[in-house]
DNA sequence: TCTTTAAATGCAACAGCGTTTCAGTAAAAA
DNA sequence: TTTTTACTGAAACGCTGTTGCATTTAAAGA
């Protein structure tokens, strides 16, 4: 890791606390998507919820985590790569969820190209999501 | 149309009920996906919310209509096309969500193919949503 | 190091989305 | 027409996410 977690939260101009560095640090040990109801299961009663949403909240507006789609029905983020800024996220891959375990991965190695659009529609942003079963949930 | 809204319920086997009637009319009428929300606006009090809930899970259920993920937050559907069977939904089609007035389109005439996945996964169904400006708000 | 100030936090309250239970009603089958 | 089955309405509830406001804390300045 070329930075430490306060080094990021540094380099992005946010105040270094306590919540921020304990829910950083749950993204970077994770290998999936995290929703708030994850954070504040993990961090059981030591932050009340609504930092946790205005944690999370800062970080994407950062640009440190994006938003992660899926078919949950709430709101995942996962830690962006170096090349997201604070106004425009750069994150065209793959984003798999599992059928199993519920998990949502970011598959960075997979490239998602632009899509064609018919005339007279305006691209800007894409994203896309597959679903099946994981690596993990394969073998067990 | 081939069918009429009757005869649709009727193949689905669907009882053909007031609610149903009004909510797939709804639905033949509108050019972009509707959530419960704008279901419930446009048949104002016209029936219970949650009998809106229940209708549109039943519809889903037989293959009728299906989910459009967007970044709204809330749940929409459209139309399903002639090849959705109630138990698989064929629909890998471009969605296309517009950033000015909200909407979002099924662009059935873009085909998405499935994609490349690292070995260990298991591929079965995915999901493509593009966002941007509309063709009306565009002119507009 | 002490003081100031700007930002972050905790708490309470609230709104929206979606689900469950159960009793009453309506559609379809007999 | 009667019986059966499924649908509906109403109330209650849980979860997700937001807002306002008083208090606390981090960081900057003296
Ligand atoms: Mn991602
Ligand atoms: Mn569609
Ligand atoms: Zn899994
Ligand atoms: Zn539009």
């Amino acid at each position: 890791m070329a930075h430490s977690i306060d080094e990021v939260l540094k380099v992005h101009g946010l105040k270094i606390t306590s919540t921020r560095k304990r829910v950083l640090g749950l993204y970077y040990q994770s290998d999936h998507a995290l929703a708030h109801s994850d954070i504040e299961g993990q961090l059981d009663g030591e932050f009340d919820r609504v930092t946790l949403y205005r944690t999370l909240a800062a970080f994407e507006e950062k640009g440190i985590i994006h938003k992660v789609l899926d078919e949950s029905g709430s709101v995942k983020y996962s830690l962006c790569n170096s090349s997201c800024q604070e106004d425009r996220h750069q994150d065209h891959h793959l984003h798999f969820q599992c059928e199993k375990c519920g998990n949502t991965f970011c598959l960075e190695g997979v490239h998602i190209p632009a899509p064609e659009l018919p005339g007279g529609y305006q691209l800007s942003d894409w994203y896309m999501l597959a679903k099946g079963i994981c690596q993990s949930c394969a073998v067990a």
